[in-house]
DNA sequence: TCTGGGGTCCTAGGACCC
DNA sequence: TCTGGGGTCCTAGGACCC
């Protein structure tokens, strides 16, 4: 049956830059750097050409801008970023409808269904790679193989702009020479983990038993790795997925934790996170906050309700107890520089919300209004808020501003409802 | 002059139940 | 009177991915 390299891994090289430099012929061949600036904030992308200078997603402006000093700082179009991914998409869509897409720029396909159209499947592979070229105007790697594992690293393998088959048989061949860095689930920690033991190479990796495997990586990383060492990798593509949790941050720079802007702070995240709860029909009954103090070290605090809830003043007063057992942890006087708001334990809000109104007794209810009269206030916002735009009324969002932190588009293409 | 924002999954200990 | 074994849920932290 799946005896051909029939999954495809699609993925948009360095997306947002390329995007940049469609739009805007002058960046074409220049390192160019999406967000952040010499003076602050962080680079969300890089063009090929500021790579080459070491420039990454991530790294503060002012040491990319020491990296390459003729790097130019683009501020993003968000909207367009998002667009061009849809269009993308639907290039993707047209080869075969068994398309699982992963963020915004990438997706799986199963293209096993496809071939008596299109031909094989390093075929079907050039073939998008000219289609999104022609028609979206952008660059586009693909890997193909027999599991959607080896598909990613084959994709990644053929980065910028090109084009990698595993064939059926070969694969060991293909894998031994590279790094175990291109693993799916091993990230900079895990592979120093195993460089401290001599292991670089994933052919070095598959060397190791895997019992040795699991001391270093842990159970499932490593079961996770011997099942692709033996080819028994997930190949299933999946065209839905449903959210697990939904949340929101926001940086701080550093502050001293005040009961006011503390507040103004949660509330501004627990309406962002309660709206897009309630526009997805769902509810959730585990909130959890994260505070991250100076020097990076975040500790999270968590509680879960009886019922599930998706009203932003709910939200908030719970965030609001668990940020101050968290600050009340820490030491004496610790400033902060980060907070987080996310729910997770979602169910369908639909059911609860008829099962509450008949019997309206909430956990959690320092304040004076009902679950039943909650929803009414955030149902009332939403409906303003559709009919005038997103920022007609909100909470605290001033708080924020003053800081101003990341566009607010961004952090929409950044949720992953794609 | 320190590092955005949105997620997923795993681990490990403790509480609690049978 | 000193103790089994299994299961589920909750909490906190960590690694990783885009």
């Amino acid at each position: 049956m799946d005896s051909g390299a029939t999954i495809l891994h699609a993925d948009l090289d360095a997306f947002y830059a390329s995007v940049e430099q469609l739009l805007d012929p002058a960046l074409r061949g220049r390192p160019v750097a999406v967000g952040g600036g010499p003076t602050g904030g962080v680079v969300l992308a890089a063009s090929y050409e500021a790579k080459a200078y070491g420039v990454q997603g991530g790294m503060p402006g002012w040491r990319a801008a020491r990296l390459c000093p003729e790097l130019v700082f683009v501020g993003g179009h968000f909207g367009e970023y998002r667009r061009l991914g849809d269009d993308v998409m639907a290039v993707l869509a047209d080869v075969t409808p068994v398309v699982q897409r992963i963020s915004i720029d990438e997706a799986f396909l199963d293209v096993s269904g496809a071939t008596h159209l299109f031909g094989p499947p390093a075929a079907i592979g050039a073939m998008i790679r000219e289609r999104v070229r022609a028609q979206v105007g952008l660059p586009i790697s693909v890997g193909a193989a027999r599991t959607k594992h080896l598909a990613k690293i084959a994709s990644q393998v053929a980065k910028p702009d090109g084009l990698v088959v595993v064939e059926p048989g070969s694969e060991r061949d293909f894998l031994d020479p590279l790094p175990v860095g291109l693993v799916w689930g091993v990230g900079p920690v895990n592979a120093q983990r195993l460089a401290d033991r001599g292991i670089r190479t994933i052919g070095e990796l598959a060397a190791t038993p895997s019992s040795a495997v699991e001391r270093i990586l842990g159970h499932a990383v490593g079961r996770k790795l011997s099942a692709m060492a033996h080819d028994e990798d997930p190949r299933r593509v999946h065209t839905v997925q449903r959210a697990r949790s939904v949340g929101a941050q926001s940086a701080l720079g550093r502050r001293r934790p005040d009961v006011a802007s503390v507040r103004a702070v949660l509330a501004h995240l627990a309406d962002r996170v309660s709206r897009r709860l309630r526009d997805k029909g769902l509810a959730g009954r585990t909130i959890t906050v994260r505070v991250r103090f100076v020097g990076m070290q975040s500790v999270t605090r968590s509680r879960t309700l009886a019922q599930p809830v998706a009203t932003t003043l709910t939200l908030t007063e719970v965030a609001e107890r668990l940020v101050w057992s968290a600050v009340d942890d820490a030491p004496r006087g610790s400033e902060i520089t980060l907070l987080a708001v996310s729910v997770s334990n979602l169910a369908d809000q639909r059911a609860i919300q008829l099962e509450l109104d008949l019997r309206p007794d909430e956990p959690w209810r320092p304040g004076s209004a009902t679950g039943a009269a909650r929803r009414a206030v955030d149902g009332s916002m939403d409906r303003i808020r559709s009919r005038f735009g997103g920022d007609a009324v909100g909470y605290g969002a001033a708080v924020l501003r003053a800081r101003s932190g990341v566009p607010d588009e961004f952090r929409e293409l950044a949720e992953h409802d794609l």
